[in-house]
DNA sequence: CGTAGACCCTGCGCGC
DNA sequence: TGCGCGCAGGGTCTAC
């Protein structure tokens, strides 16, 4: 599920259906995720309260509860959040579940348990461990290019890490960070000390750019969610470069080029970016 | 200080 | 059909 679109679009397709529900109880089949579950902590601050709101920072989901208390939820690499009957049988990894007032449950399904679940208190979210130390949101008025330009000085980097790393900016995982550079036209491995105003404008204006078209066309799966199946947005997406190697550049025919920098793949097109 | 690499864990698709 | 390998959208910690 998870890159910043993909939190996006679940928090925009479960507010509707969440705020004003009210959380009769939690199971947690498997504490064993990022960290582990507190289960009597959870149960304790979420029994019996009504559901606010939903927020999101970063990649966190942040479900705001009556009395002052935040459930956060991180999908990590394969997490799920997903409205499911009551009555239906728990699927494989479902280690989690809120059950609602509602027939529903809203079920947290994770195979490989990088993700995470945990409730706060709503006023102490930004000094929390978790929250400090990030950076700045993609989709506010924050992201300019002066700003990328100030927060790069002092770095000799690859521009690709540079984007990755949370306590600079946050949500720009590994398939958009691919995706931004691809539309401003810049390598991945160019060091970020080789970096003009024009360039971070321009790499501006494209995270911001992809990150809203992802978020407009994941919209397209709101109602598979709504049905309660969960499927995944990546497959509508109109992808650049990620998982394109061999492929034709869209924009200048070259075939797209796969390598590897910081363990993790990174697709661009030899023609164009630079 | 900034950066690169290992690591956490399970599932899937591929080549043999 | 079965097996081993490499790979997967995240984040944190350690070692240089």
């Amino acid at each position: 599920m998870p890159e910043l679109p993909e939190i996006e679009v679940l928090r925009r397709s479960l507010e509707p259906l969440l705020v004003g529900e009210r959380i009769a109880g939690v199971r947690v089949r498997n504490p064993a995720l990022r960290e582990p579950v507190d289960r009597r902590r959870l149960g304790r601050a979420l029994r019996g309260r009504q559901i606010e709101a939903l927020r999101r920072r970063a990649k966190y989901l942040l479900i705001d509860l009556e009395g002052g208390r935040t459930l956060v939820v991180h999908l990590g690499m394969s997490g799920r959040l997903t409205l499911e009957p009551a009555a239906a049988p728990a699927a494989r990894h479902e280690h989690v579940a809120f059950r609602l007032g509602n027939r529903r449950r809203l079920a947290f399904r994770d195979p490989r348990r990088f993700g995470l679940v945990l409730a706060l208190p709503t006023r102490r979210l930004a000094a929390d461990p978790h929250f400090a130390h990030l950076g700045i949101e993609p989709l506010g008025p924050e992201l300019t290019g002066d700003r990328l330009r100030r927060l790069a000085h002092g770095r000799r980097g690859p521009v690709k890490g540079f984007l990755m790393d949370g306590r600079l900016v946050v949500g720009v995982g590994n398939i958009y960070a691919c995706e931004a550079l691809h539309r401003a036209a810049i390598h991945p491995r160019r060091s970020v000390a080789r970096i003009a105003a024009a360039r971070w404008r321009r790499l501006a204006a494209a995270v911001r750019a992809t990150l809203e078209q992802a978020i407009a066309e994941g919209g397209t799966t709101l109602n598979d969610f709504a049905d309660g199946e969960g499927r995944s947005g990546y497959f509508q997406v109109s992808l650049r470069v990620y998982g394109r190697e061999g492929e034709p550049c869209r924009r200048c025919g070259r075939p797209i080029r796969r390598l590897v920098m910081a363990g993790r793949s990174t697709f661009y097109c030899p023609g164009c970016q630079r």
